[in-house]
RNA sequence: GGGUCGGUACCCAAGCGGCCAAAGGGAGCAGACUGUAAAUCUGCCGGCUCAGCCUACGGAGGUUCGAAUCCUCCCCGGCCCA
C-alpha cells in the first residue's frame, strides 16, 4: 500500500489539509525524497483528544508515503504554554503531571504510528514508511542555559517581528496581557525545529493553523544559523460547519482514552455529526482514499436519513483508535439503542449494552421498596441533579425500557424489570444508562 | 508606590438599597418537526424534603427592617503615571 513520497501533497490538498505551505514549488521538490516531518503535540493532559487526531494521522500519511514522522511531545514547551487560541494565561504544569501526561500521550501515539520498521500490509498500513520517533523536548531544552539562548536563538529573533505574530498581538489587545513566559514560546519552539533540523534532519514541520507563526519563527532561525531552506505546513483548525470549536462535548473534550471517554461514547460522537461536517471529516480523521470518501459521501446524498456516511466515519475513527472489536462492539450497542422501535430486546442485547453503555447496579430490596426515579436519574448520572431530573420529567424527555414516563412523581417497580434484571434508562433521544437489578 | 477602571451564574454582559436566583446574548438541555442531521418554533437552564426553604453577585467585616447594590479593609486584573 505504500506510495510515492511525493504524493503527499496532493493527497493533502484533496483532503483539505493545505491551509498554509512555504514555496509550494520547493516544498513539493523536496517531497520528492524521504523527509523527516515533524509535528509537535503540547501534553497538557495524560490522553489526546480528537483535536490532536488530525495532527497524528498527518504524520501518518507521510509516514505512508515513505516519509520518517517524528512525534514531539513538548515536554519542555507544555511548562510554558502556547499563548495563541486562548485568552489568558495558562496555568503551569508541575513536572509530575507532565511527565504522567507523557506516558500517556506516548502511549497512544504508539498506537497510531509505526514506532518500528516492517510493514504489516493491512490497509492504510503506516509502517510502509519509516519507523517513525518520539522525542520531547524537554530533553534538549533542560540543560539549556539563559545566555546560551540569549545568545544562539534570542540573538537570531526580533521582538518587533515576534510581537507581529497573530497569537502574540491578540493577547497584548486584550485584557488579559501575556507574560513574557509566554510570549517566549515561539522561540522555544523555533528552537526545537533547529535542533531536531541539526540533529534528525528534520526539514519539514507540520500543525495547525494556529502554529504558522510558531512555524515561521523556526524556519528562519534555521535559515540564519545554518542557511538551510526547511520548510512548513499547516492545515486549517478542525472546525465543525457553523464555525464552533470541534472535539468538545457536554461533559467537555472527546479523549482517546477509553477511561475518559468510552469507545461508545467516543464512536456515539462520530454518529452525531452533522451532515456537513461529515466529508470533510471523513477525509480529514480517517485513512479511507479519497475517491472512497466520495463514493461513501455520494451514497450519503441518495439517502441521508440512513446516516451511512456518519455510521462509516464511526466505525473508521472508533477502530483507529481503539481498534476494530471495540468498533464492532460500539456499532452493536448503538443498533440496539437506536433501532427501530421498543420491540422486544433479547437478553443477550443487554449484556452487550452493558459493556459498552453506562450503567449500575442497584440492589434488589430498593427496587422492591418502589424507587424513586428522580433519585435514579441523579444517581445514574443521567441528570446532573434532582431538580434537573425533575425537569426532565416533567418536559417528558425520559423514558423506561423506551416507554415516555408521564407520572409527574414515577417509582420504578420490579414491574419495569426486563428478562428479570434489567431497566434501560434514557433522557432525551439519545442519552441511555442500563440498570442492572442485583448484588454487586 | 500613586491614580484610575474593573472582578456578577458555564462564557460575554446588564443591574447599582427592597419588585433579584439576578435583564439580554451565547453555549447547553428538553419538547415539537425530523434522520441519532440542519433550520425553525417552544420550554428549561444554582440546589433542596420544591406554592416553601437554602446557598449565591472576588474575600472578610460593617451600616440597614432589608445589600449584588452603601461603608471599611484585603485579594486579583487592565490602563495611565512614577
Amino acid at each position: 500500500m505504500s506510495r510515492p513520497p511525493s504524493s503527499v501533497l496532493a493527497d493533502f490538498e484533496a483532503r483539505g489539509l493545505v491551509h498554509d505551505t512555504t514555496d509550494r514549488a520547493a516544498l513539493a521538490e523536496r517531497l520528492s525524497s524521504p523527509v523527516t516531518v515533524y509535528h509537535g503535540i503540547d501534553p497538557t493532559a495524560d490522553s489526546l483528544h480528537v483535536g490532536n487526531l488530525v495532527g497524528v494521522l498527518a504524520l501518518r500519511r507521510f509516514q505512508a508515503a515513505g516519509h520518517r514522522p517524528v512525534a514531539l511531545a513538548g515536554g519542555a514547551t507544555g511548562m510554558i504554554g502556547d499563548p495563541g487560541g486562548r485568552t489568558g494565561e495558562r496555568a503551569l504544569l508541575d513536572p509530575a503531571t507532565l511527565a504522567a501526561n507523557l506516558r500517556g500521550i506516548e502511549a497512544q501515539l504508539r498506537r497510531l504510528l509505526a514506532f518500528e520498521a516492517g510493514g504489516s500490509g493491512e490497509p492504510g498500513d503506516a509502517t510502509a514508511g519509516q519507523a517513525a520517533i518520539l522525542v520531547d523536548n524537554a530533553s534538549w531544552t533542560a540543560g539549556l542555559g539563559l545566555l546560551d539562548f540569549l545568545r544562539d536563538v534570542g540573538k537570531h529573533a526580533t521582538v518587533n517581528q515576534m510581537m507581529a505574530k497573530e497569537s502574540v498581538r491578540s493577547r497584548l489587545e486584550s485584557t488579559e496581557g501575556i507574560s513574557f513566559t509566554e510570549f517566549s514560546y515561539m522561540l522555544i519552539q523555533a528552537h526545537d525545529y533547529l535542533w531536531l533540523h541539526q540533529h534528525e534532519g528534520c526539514d519539514l514541520q507540520i500543525g495547525g493553523s494556529d502554529q504558522w507563526g510558531n512555524i515561521t519563527a523556526g524556519i528562519d532561525l534555521v535559515r540564519r544559523r545554518t542557511g538551510d531552506v526547511v520548510h512548513g505546513l499547516t492545515w486549517p483548525l478542525l472546525t465543525r460547519a457553523d464555525g464552533s470549536k470541534f472535539g468538545k462535548s457536554v461533559e467537555g473534550n472527546v479523549w482517546l482514552d477509553p477511561r475518559r471517554t468510552s469507545p461508545y461514547a467516543f464512536y456515539q460522537h462520530w454518529m452525531q455529526v452533522d451532515d456537513a461536517d461529515v466529508e470533510r471529516f471523513l477525509l480529514q480523521l480517517t485513512l479511507l482514499e479519497v475517491d472512497e470518501v466520495a463514493r461513501v459521501t455520494a451514497l450519503h446524498a441518495t439517502a441521508p436519513a440512513r446516516r451511512e456516511a456518519q455510521r462509516r466515519l464511526a466505525s473508521e475513527v472508533t477502530a483507529l483508535v481503539h481498534g476494530e472489536g471495540e468498533a464492532s462492539a460500539a456499532r452493536a450497542a448503538s443498533d440496539i439503542l437506536f433501532g427501530a422501535g421498543p420491540a422486544e430486546v433479547p437478553e443477550a442485547a443487554y449484556r452487550t449494552l452493558q459493556r459498552e453503555v453506562p450503567s449500575t447496579v442497584v440492589d434488589p430490596d430498593r427496587l422492591a421498596e418502589g424507587l424513586d426515579l428522580v433519585v435514579v436519574l441523579a444517581e445514574t448520572g443521567l441528570s446532573s441533579s434532582r431538580s434537573d431530573a425533575r425537569r426532565s420529567v416533567g418536559q417528558g424527555a425520559v423514558y423506561v425500557n423506551d416507554r415516555r414516563v408521564a407520572d409527574e412523581s414515577p417509582l420504578l417497580s420490579s414491574a419495569d424489570l426486563r428478562h428479570g434484571r434489567w431497566i434501560l434508562l434514557r433522557r432525551g433521544r439519545r442519552h441511555h444508562h442500563l440498570l442492572r437489578v442485583g448484588r454487586e
